[in-house]
DNA sequence: TCGGAATGACCTGTTTACGTATCATCCACC
DNA sequence: GGTGGATGATACGTAAACAGGTCATTCCGA
């Protein structure tokens, strides 16, 4: 029902620091705090994790949410930009728009 | 119940957003399609919502919600200082340690 | 003094995130 | 061919986020 595509942007970026990390599903639940089948649902876009399962997943990540004016946005992203030498970017943001050329 | 510190500062950060913009929380309900005690729950640490609702009130403050790598948290906190002119501060980060002065 | 707006606080009911258990599939590796 | 690890997917029960309603309190302006 209704498959966000937020949610399944914020999987799919889970994943790929997961990926990048080399653990498994069941390592980060496990750091998160949360079942595997439930991390499974947030990676792909499945569920919509609560604020505090959320913050868990970043942190067993290596990252941190963070509340980001708009108008920074932008300014924030290039300087994540990991100078185009590689295409993995772990930063990720609620905006849709941040869909660039794949 | 347990009062994670971490939803009191996600909500303090929140509430001075909607503070600065002059909104009232039926505002930022209605605009976050959330109804007025959830977003009062949300605002005062209550609750914990979900990573759709999260992005939903972001926005309804003009926020965005990014992951960020824990290596640059630093330097966009940085960045996103006031000069000092000001005291309210509209980012946010899941690092509890941000905690300064008062 | 009397509203009316904003907020805090509680209730009832529905939806859904969550844990736990289970099974199927794929893919190495022996 | 067989075994084990990682993943996809389902089911059931519980806890909590959600909607909607109501009442008390504070504050401000008519």
């Amino acid at each position: 029902m209704a498959p966000d595509p937020f949610l399944k942007d914020l999987g799919m970026h889970f994943r790929k620091a997961r990926m990048a990390a080399g653990l498994s599903q069941e390592q980060i639940a496990l750091r998160a705090n949360i079942s595997r089948p439930r991390y499974r649902d947030i990676e792909t876009g499945a569920a919509a994790a609560r604020a505090t399962t959320l913050v868990n997943i970043a942190r067993a990540l290596g990252m941190e949410i963070m509340l980001i004016p708009q108008a920074m946005v932008p300014a924030i992203q290039s300087m994540l930009q990991p100078g185009a030498d590689d295409d993995d970017r772990p930063a990720f943001t609620s905006d849709v728009e941040e869909e660039e050329g794949a």
